[in-house]
RNA sequence: GGGCUUGUAGCUUAGUUCGGUAGAGCGACGGACUCUUAAUCCGUAGGCCAAGGGUUCAAAUCCCUUCAGGCCCGCCA
């Protein structure tokens, strides 16, 4: 690398080039310098170059370690092994707020971690926070005493964890504050907090080290909150009303359940291909054959396409399967659940999201699929002849219009490109074509459709339910239709499970069921629109070094 | 997969149009300060300007490639 820089481009063939040649070596000797200099970690003073060298690969701040050493080194533990704290922020806020100037008697424990401080000599005003919010802590030498003063003082930082007990009190300024008379450092950070005002905004940053985003933004920890209560809500709501929860197979041998192209992997000792698993619905089925009536999962899945603002390669569902029901059952069972998270977790049942407000009040719009889009497009596919409409999906530039044969092939796609995303209040669209429902149950009806539906907010898909299809012969030669086109080259197409087939030949109840995604629904309850916003660590591309090719 | 866009000190960023010695605030370090809250004041250190290549007397700035991120479109939930 060196002598690359040295002898430098066009350096044997100009007589021009001495100069620039010159200011080259310069330089190179200058930053080889530098970086003998400015290895990590610097020490102030003299670089002492064999510790320099030991510690070349490790993240923490230099001048942090050399506080943690000297603190060792004066008898103080960095890392103890306890605190007992006698209240949090919130309780000492709650319970003080009527507090004067003049310190309460109670004297109170709290602990967490300086997120600014701000030393006036003898006096620091410091903000600790903990998981329930901040209070400003009043610490004065005399009340320290001179040697904890100054051990505070010298080697705490912003970004530490401590421990505190005093009397709460109000300033001059009327902020409630801990007028502390003691002090115990509880965990000596390493590595600095990002800049106190502008915070943690570097998206990429926040999205890698989460941990991070968590401790600089109480937006985020109050987006995770929520998702968390949501996930518990819908436990409650569903084991209340009788479901069981299990756990099925992330490893499958055979993947299906939804049309998606899988991760594969391979186990060692059985030397045999296993799917990540793209949805449970099989197991479950599987379940409700062997008598389990009501039965859900909250499940990870794993898809491998592209990852963008609503998709994440794993994501998170919630299906539910109740025996003796119908997908008009399940459309009951998504409208009245979702209504009463949304009523629950946000407190009221219209909620808004970017431009627009959302109304979940029940009931909430059903539609057959031909008549949204009879009403968005003013198209009534099902009665007009195929080369009119084969013209008009063309004129309209509908993607892989030419490979539909029939209307409600048509239909389908008519409706992804017309009514979708004008779908924004809570909407169920009813009776999807059986060309695309292989595991739905052919409509009591209408000749070549499915009771299957899905529910739409704000132009997304968030629920997908349906009579469950528990004729095995119907089921065996759809899903061989379906194994066809995967051979034939569609990556989407799902597989033939033939141990599933033999369960439904066992016999299966009539019975509905449903899936809702999860992270979609957080999104909507949270108010962000990138899902990478309500997945606590979104996947991301690893960080190479520079110069590898993309695969080593 | 296609299009647009961003990358400068630990953090937040100015400078890029129109090439000419990289600036600031926060943070760190040293000093002053016993009711501040983006505390304030004085001083110091800290940048191969994402990486690589090219054009030029001269590149953070112009061109090409790569890497990483964001947004939009297509597919999927």
């Amino acid at each position: 690398m060196r002598s690359r820089i040295l002898i430098g481009p066009g350096g044997l063939n100009s007589s021009v080039d001495p100069v620039p040649r010159g200011i080259n070596i310069v330089r190179a000797e200058r930053y080889t310098a530098f970086r003998r200099l400015t290895a990590r970690p610097t020490c102030t003073g003299a670089a002492d170059i064999s510790m320099t060298e030991q510690n070349e690969s490790d993240p923490f701040d230099p001048v942090r370690c050399e506080k943690a050493e000297a603190l060792r080194a004066g008898g103080v533990a960095c890392y103890p092994h306890g605190f007992e704290r006698t209240t949090t922020v919130a309780e000492l806020r709650e319970r003080f707020d009527g507090v004067g100037h003049e310190p309460a008697e109670e004297r109170l424990r709290l602990a967490g971690r300086l997120y600014t401080v701000r030393n006036h000599g003898k006096t620091v005003f410091a903000d600790l926070g903990d998981e329930t919010g901040r209070i400003q802590l009043y610490i004065r030498k005399n009340d320290l005493g001179d040697e904890a003063y100054a051990r505070f003082v010298g080697q705490v930082d912003r970004g530490d964890i401590v421990g505190v007990a005093g009397r709460p009190f109000r300033t001059k300024l009327g902020e409630l504050s801990l007028w502390v008379d003691e002090l115990d450092l509880l965990c000596k950070a390493l590595i600095d907090l990002p800049e106190k005002f502008h915070g943690l905004k570097d998206t990429e940053k926040r999205y890698r080290q989460r941990y991070l985003d968590l401790v600089m933004n109480e937006r985020v920890r109050e987006t995770f909150r929520t998702r968390s209560r949501i996930v518990s809500a819908i436990r409650t709501y569903l084991s209340d009303r009788g479901f069981l929860e299990f756990e099925t197979p992330t490893l499958q041998p055979i993947y299906g359940g939804a049309n998606a192209r899988p991760f594969t992997t391979l186990h060692n000792y059985l030397d045999q291909t296993l799917f990540l698993r793209i949805a449970p619905e099989l197991y479950l089925k599987r379940l409700v054959v062997g008598g389990f009536e009501r039965v859900f999962e909250v499940s990870k899945n794993f898809r491998n396409e592209d990852i963008d603002s609503s998709h994440n390669p794993e994501f998170t569902m919630v299906e539910a399967y109740e025996a003796y029901r119908d997908y008009r059952g399940m459309m009951d069972l998504t409208e009245d659940l979702i209504s009463t998270l949304v009523r629950d977790v946000h407190g009221s049942t219209s909620l808004v999201y970017g431009e627009t407000t959302l109304d979940f009040a029940r009931p909430w719009r059903r539609m057959t699929m031909e008549d949204a889009v009879r009403e968005h497009a003013g198209i009534d596919v099902l009665n007009r002849p195929l080369d009119e409409l084969a013209r008009l999906a063309a004129e309209h530039g509908i993607p892989d219009c030419a490979k539909a044969t029939n209307q409600r092939e048509h239909l389908i796609l008519f409706f992804e490109f017309f009514v979708e995303e004008r779908l924004i209040q809570p909407t169920f669209i009813h009776d999807f074509p059986v060309e695309n429902s292989p595991l739905a149950k052919r409509h009591r009806e209408k000749e070549g459709f499915t009771e299957r539906f899905e529910l739409f907010i704000n132009g997304m898909e968030i629920a997908n339910g349906f009579s469950e299809l528990n004729d095995p012969r119907d089921q065996l030669e759809r899903l061989r239709a379906q194994d066809r086109r995967r051979l034939e080259g569609d990556l989407e197409a799902q597989m033939v499970d033939m141990d599933f087939i033999t369960a439904l030949g066992l016999g299966m109840p009539p019975t509905g069921g449903v899936g809702i995604g999860i992270d979609r629904l957080v999104m909507l309850l949270t108010g962000h629109e990138s899902i990478k916003e309500v997945i606590l660590f979104p996947s991301m591309r690893t960080v190479r070094e520079a110069g590898l090719s993309p695969d080593e």
